[in-house]
DNA sequence: CCGCCTATCTATAACAA
DNA sequence: TTTGTTATAGATAGGCG
């Protein structure tokens, strides 16, 4: 009989050990067995003893290797979903720090110094200068080879949208929105910042954005 | 209560059968766990459900992957191989789409038509304007509470930046890279375009982004 | 899904042969 | 060592919330 309740603790009697090592194994594959069969399951047990005898049960009908095999196939897929659930926790927090916070984008620009904004902004007119001008001067110059790349990025693209996979990468998106913030207008803006990764601040915590950071904006519809 | 001796037999109902099997599940763990405790072995046990849901149980201070190894130098079983055979053939897919994006600003940019060009210029300018004005405006009116926002918002972008797993989504910034592109001036800016997530095109392939789809500007350094 | 309950059934620790 | 016995703790089906 068991004399008082068990002690889940290790058996220091060396015989005893080996025989309800031996006892308590038979009933564990007992219950993998009925496992099986009952529920329709497969199972595998590896089990090594302390003297590293190898025991192995396996359901019916199925091998270790496939059990296995099947295993790295599957939890593979569940790192990235366990990763993908931190994600989700971790912008949900943020949404909510933003919601508490109400803050808003003139916050942020409060931050960059009138020189900064001013210096910014030259670069953004001259980007869209350049860009305009290349436009021009190549208007009719672009070659089928050039529209047949673009068709193949755009479908990168979207295979990139259309793969799980990769939508952890897009969903990068939701988080730049995570940061983003209306302001009024005909049109909505999100901006944000990150640290420079190619900088290293003394005094990190305190830093204050400047335009060297990098800077995003997400022109939203 | 068990009612009868329980007959060790697939159970047919649907309901029934899940519950049975979550139930046992967590018996034979909680077996494989006193076992390992009692009797200092190591066990490992991966299951599938009849839905092909992945459950396992192993031994503290152990991995799957060491007695799984273990395993299979006793046992002579390769069940590694395949696995590293399908993590080689992703990376490949993954080389080849980053060569495939090797693509030029213009040849994004052309795209765009040169009244959106002048559309989206326009409003970034606004954007400016505004800032701007507000920032005067405010100058000197940032109360203590808006700077302890600020604060906060940089260091959850710290945290972000520095926590191993958004180095998937921060690595988001090297993807991110693959359609970022120099070009001449003082300062080299990186421009990609999003699909618009929020809209539907009939033809998504050969859509051409336009000003209304999220365009990114990244400032480098 | 998760937990609680209870009547039964099962597993097993300690002991015995 | 193995096998059998037995008292008792544990497991659990089905019901309910």
């Amino acid at each position: 009989m068991a004399r008082g309740k068990i002690q889940i603790k290790r058996i220091e009697n060396q015989t005893n050990r080996q025989v309800t090592y031996s006892k308590r194994r038979n009933g564990l594959f007992k219950k993998a067995h009925e496992l099986t069969v009952l529920c329709d399951a497969r199972v595998s047990i590896i089990m090594f003893s302390s003297s590293n005898k190898l025991h192995e049960f396996i359901s019916p009908n199925t091998t270790t290797k496939e059990i296995i095999d099947l295993y790295q196939t599957v939890s593979d897929v569940d790192v990235w979903s366990a990763h993908y659930e931190r994600m989700q926790e971790t912008k949900r927090k943020l949404l909510e720090t933003n919601r508490k916070l109400g803050l808003r984008l003139s916050e942020c620009l409060d931050e960059l110094d009138i020189q900064e904004l001013r210096s910014l902004e030259e670069e953004m007119e001259n980007t869209f200068k350049l860009v305009r001008e290349r436009k021009i001067e190549t208007t009719k110059k672009k070659n089928k080879s050039q529209q047949d790349i673009q068709k193949n990025l755009i479908h990168e693209l979207e295979l990139r949208a259309e793969d799980p996979h990769y939508g952890l990468v897009d969903n990068g998106g939701d988080y730049d929105s995570v940061l983003g913030y209306q302001i009024e207008g005909s049109r909505a803006y999100a901006l944000r910042y990150h640290q420079n990764q190619h900088h290293h601040y003394p005094n990190h915590a305190l830093h204050a954005p400047s335009a060297s950071d990098i800077i995003t904006f997400h022109l939203l519809e």
